[in-house]
DNA sequence: GATGAATGAGGATTCATTCAT
DNA sequence: CATGAATGAATCCTCATTCAT
């Protein structure tokens, strides 16, 4: 999936690559504290360590900025995710492998999560769909590791009955970050992730 | 639950309650549109009929709008809700009974839910309290019925996973709503519901 | 001297005559407290004890209100100070009670003597002259008490000094209250009727 | 005496104090047309030769820039008349002297000095005491002088009086701007000025 | 005569964005 | 490349005044 282009003033990739990263790291503390529209590009860029001038060096609206964050949250989601799972194990644990592997990306990055859950409908109608893109790939990947298991004959559903349960999944580990204030008084991550893969393979 | 007192400039209460209503109604479209940050005052008031001035004689702020909006969703979520119960049913119709209405209240107000779920964020903390209590709430008539059926042994399950089985049924539906954009290509609001039930009881 | 006409709808002379007396009333607090900016029509009309709509049925802007605060200030001052002057005391005694009589009623209406200081310059053009006029006369009055006073050999001073004697009078009669945060810590008003007096008289 | 800080947005402290004394020379001007409150800050920031933005880089309120108004007008008014004093001269002439300077720089600031006199009222409290403040500590220099000339003879009075003696000369310069409508019409600076004096010498 | 709901022009303030240095 | 001063459209909210009941 290409990403958008954000077009940049300076040339330097580097540079680019490095103040984006300032300004996203920043944007993500801002944006959770006070969220989107409370936050001016003012702040962003003194948090950032420079300024507003040169804010507008590596960016072109304070939506490209939302548009960053949203990138690179579900980058590094899908990174930590990737990197938890383990190809070679046999379907039953691969499965619960790959919940856990996501509930706990989930808890690690609550924050982020939550500014881009909370602030993505700002986005421009194009960066939204990007971002449902993203999305839907990682549901996709969920998705592949119960075909796998069905496949494996560990879990046995239809497709329709699948693709749901991809879907569930995904939200099981959203709502671990945009419930919390309920969730957490009741639950550890690990009373979590075993009472939801309890209510997944209805043991 | 105490709701939170709104003042307003405006003696009778007949009209106060007519105006306000005027005015959530215009505001949950707008704000479905545009978002909350992004409405301005002046719209709602056009849109409800009459000026800023006006709006301002039964509301003291823009956020307060946004309470009532969120109030009177609530309000309406649950009032729905409890008429679509009935609670001579057995055990296993109640259920079923309960996620439908459920789905289906989701379904009937998507619109508003949506906002409200969106919105709420923008609250003050005090008014945001008080939705998250409503929520509750919510949550807890869909506990009680799981804990009836408990007790007639239709569902056999520990404390802990019936407390979340609540949170679950609550997400499902909401999910109806916040990603329409991904479950309406695949199901309708019958399918969703046949297969959310069916995993919730594990057929 | 003729009273600016100030029109209302209501005939009744008598009810037009108790509703304004109302109205400075209230005006003649709230001014002090807030000043005559930051005071609403609907605040005077709250705590006159009757609606902004009646308000209105007994003058035609919030300056006209002004105005007759500022009117029956002046009247009450003069009136009063006219009650304190014995017009039978021989020179030196008619001095000595007029500056007193002048101070004591400056110190009697502190707050709305002090309010028409600072507030007439609120006016619309014409209704500041006319408060002008009624200061001018004020000051005559002082003047023609110590022409007597020269006459009658008491004082022995040229035409310009005696004019300015007059308005140096009116000013230390005012500055009672408009420097009261000053000289209230230092003096009663006795003490500072008499040290005045001895100013004057350069005992 | 600390003058109140006002925060600015802009570093370039001498841009700062450029820009401010600027809005001031316009803030001056306009208050002095219309008053503090018919003033918008637009026409301040217009007459200024600026945008309102720009105003608020420099300014955090509109109650900011009446204070930094009195505060430039007490500044302005105390260094005029420390520059026409001159410490090396006798009793005598040293009283003639103060009074003569003092009144001076009230007609050289009239417009300043009356618009201070009527608006310093709207200043939020602490900013209101830190001007008076400085009419304190005016006064008590013009009271050093009287204690001077007592020590040497050339004045004889108490404390009271001597203390009364200093509010009322700097009474009398103020009330050649508050009632220029009335003394101008009888005296110019000199003949005030002199007839003040012999007022105050009893010749 | 009294009421108070409705009006909308007006005002203070904010903030994304630009551009000269 | 970086800076930060300047801009002004946009927005929330107020309040004097009107007028139908």
């Amino acid at each position: 999936m290409e990403k958008r282009h954000v077009p940049a003033m300076v040339k330097d990739e580097q540079l680019v690559q490095k103040r984006r990263d300032q300004m996203v790291k920043s944007a993500v503390k801002l944006f959770q504290e006070k969220g989107f529209h409370r936050t001016t590009t003012r702040e962003i860029a003194r948090l950032s360590g420079f300024s507003v001038g040169t804010l507008y060096e590596y960016v072109t609206s304070k939506e490209d900025i939302l548009y960053l964050v949203c990138d690179a949250v579900y980058d590094e989601v899908t990174d930590r995710f990737n990197q938890l799972l383990d190809q070679s194990l046999p379907a039953a644990e691969r499965f619960e492998q790959m919940v856990t592997a996501l509930f706990q990306v989930m808890d690690d990055m609550q924050e982020e999560v939550l500014v881009m859950y909370q602030e993505a409908k700002s986005l421009p109608k194009e960066s939204l769909s990007y971002v449902l893109k993203k999305d839907e790939s990682m549901t996709a990947n969920i998705r592949n590791v119960i075909d796998e298991c069905r496949e494996e004959g560990y879990l046995t559903m239809n497709e329709a009955s699948a693709r749901l349960m991809a879907e569930n999944i995904t939200v099981k580990g959203h709502m671990w970050t945009f419930r919390r204030w309920s969730l957490r008084k009741h639950y550890t991550l690990e009373q979590y992730t075993r009472l939801q893969l309890d209510a997944l393979l209805s043991t």
